[in-house]
RNA sequence: GGCGGCAUAGCCAAGUGGCUAAGGCAGCGGUCUGCAAAACCGUUAUCCACCGGUUCGAAUCCGGUUGCCGCCUCCA
């Protein structure tokens, strides 16, 4: 198994520092508004690498934090005329919804930062002391010259960049313009609402940097195998976060920096808070599916980037039609004699799409794999060439599949009673060749939301949703 | 200005030296069908932004050109 690791900008052999464990961090939200698809993605790319790992039945511990103390949740809440807490709870809580729509599992600790205000300061604490870090004014910088190996991840030329290009550099009394803020004073406004911790250099507030550089190591240790996060990410928080943690421990702490690209809208930047920003939410009240999302956020290649738009959206509802047509056509297969091919055609597919994921989560590869192995199969269904075992052995296939991606439906099409013999009424119609009776009756089921399909077989019906 | 990335059919998108360039969507043709709806099968790039080079052989390696995108130290 290989993952592109971003430190050396190549492809590498996986293998966890202590195996069967693997440790991974995210880099979560800010909850200040609702996530957006850009956000989505990371997550969403979190979460089949983690489900890929335990598939591989590595046991993942996995933090995703949530940046609740930084300027947009002070600035948001104030704005909103809430306190700090009571903002942040409610943008989490919002959170947590999403990743349940887009069916992600929950990390093992999705840590806040306002709780782990001491972890931070302590750190803080130790590169003073190291001489990685100085106090001015009462804020504590970090002072990048004395980190040898900066700019290793992201690669940045530090005498080449222009500096102060997206950051008014007079807010700030650093005494080089390319250190970051590690600790910053409180502002008056902030000190009136209660939103400072006092320490020896002052009353302050974490910086985002070394909010996640301490819940990562406070929760995984001085060794983490994997850090997601999206490519818009790597510098400056990425690198600061390498910076922190390796200055604290003398060792390289994130051994694999595996970065998502970007969501696009009309090829910008998808950017919360601007009007190209697509919210989920938004996509979930115009009547789609998280599931949905989730395919098409996983559909293509991580490292590449992703242009949305709903008629993307919409196509990729109907690739995901054309699997679930496949599910509910297996469930209906009439049973006969194993086609001699069949247990080749699983083999095959199960290899390929193995060989692909493993390729760094070669996605598209690994769906190509199964929509083959569907193209083959059909005609099998069509032509009753499934016996049990065999309609067993291919729905066990496509679920192995789905702990995986997730976004296939197995729910059973069991019809009540009273239903079921509705449909056996219809089709008894239709054999008496009586079809406006037939049609009734179907009427009748399609306002209990039962859709018919005649197949040469008999009659087939799916739910309608 | 610096660093990084991308350019494959109408659209989306795999493929990084060698059989006829995956797969999906849309389109077209066919099968099935009381009707309807759906489904299933087949089909769709002599060619991979442009120019030059390396090689027996390149979408795939090298150099250059053009276009687009991301980052540049508290914007996610």
């Amino acid at each position: 198994m290989q993952f592109y690791n971003t430190t050396s900008r190549e492809k590498e052999d996986f293998y966890p520092a202590y195996p069967p464990q693997v440790t991974m961090y995210t880099c979560g939200p800010t909850v200040f508004n609702l996530c957006n698809l850009n956000q989505c993605r990371r997550f969403v790319f979190a979460d089949l690498v983690k489900r890929y790992l335990k598939s591989k039945g590595l046991q993942v511990k996995h933090i995703m934090n949530v940046t609740d103390l930084d300027d947009r949740t002070i600035d948001g809440s104030e704005q909103a005329g809430f306190g700090l807490r009571e903002f942040t709870d409610r943008y989490t809580e919002e959170f947590h919804h999403d990743l349940d729509a887009l069916h992600i599992e929950r990390a093992d600790g999705h840590p806040r930062a306002s709780e782990h205000v001491e972890d931070m300061v302590e750190l803080t604490r130790k590169l003073v002391e190291k001489g990685f870090a100085y106090e001015k004014f009462r804020s504590v910088y970090y002072d990048i010259s004395r980190f040898r190996d900066y700019g290793k991840l992201s690669r940045v030329n530090l005498s080449k960049i222009q500096v102060g290009k997206t950051v008014d550099l007079d807010d700030y009394e650093k005494d080089n313009p390319r250190d970051f803020t590690l600790l910053k004073r409180s502002t008056l406004s902030e000190l009136k609402r209660g939103i400072f911790y006092k320490t020896e250099w002052g009353n302050v507030r974490p910086s985002w940097h070394i909010e996640c550089a301490a819940m990562c190591m406070r929760h995984l240790g001085e060794t983490v195998d994997i850090h997601t996060c999206g490519t818009d990410l790597i510098f400056p928080h990425n690198e600061n976060l390498v910076a922190i943690a390796e200055a604290d421990c003398g060792h390289r702490v994130v051994r694999y920096w595996l970065h998502n690209e970007l969501v696009t809208v009309n090829d910008k930047k998808m950017v919360p808070g601007q009007n190209n920003s697509v919210t989920l939410r938004e996509v979930l009240d115009r009547g789609y599916s998280g599931r949905v999302v989730r395919f098409l956020l996983l559909s293509q290649h991580y490292r590449k980037p992703m242009n949305f738009s709903y008629p993307a959206l919409d196509a990729a509802g109907r690739t995901l039609a054309r699997l679930d047509e496949f599910i509910r056509r297996l469930g209906f297969a009439p049973l006969g004699e194993r086609a001699a091919g069949l247990d080749q055609l699983i083999y095959d597919v199960k290899t390929q799409f193995t060989q692909h994921m493993d390729d760094d989560l070669n996605i598209p590869g690994a769906l190509a794999a199964v929509f083959r192995f569907i193209r083959q199969a059909n005609p099998l269904i069509t032509k009753g060439s499934l016996d049990q075992e065999g309609r067993d052995r291919v729905i066990e296939l496509l679920q192995g599949f789905d702990s995986v991606l997730r976004v296939m439906e197995f729910e059973s099409a069991e019809l009540s009673p009273d239903d079921a013999l509705l449909v056996q009424k219809r089709e008894q119609a239709r054999q008496e060749k009586k079809f406006d009776l037939a049609d009734e009756y179907r009427d009748q089921l399609r306002s209990r939301r039962i859709h018919i399909i005649d197949t040469p077989n008999g009659p087939t019906w799916e739910l309608i949703k």
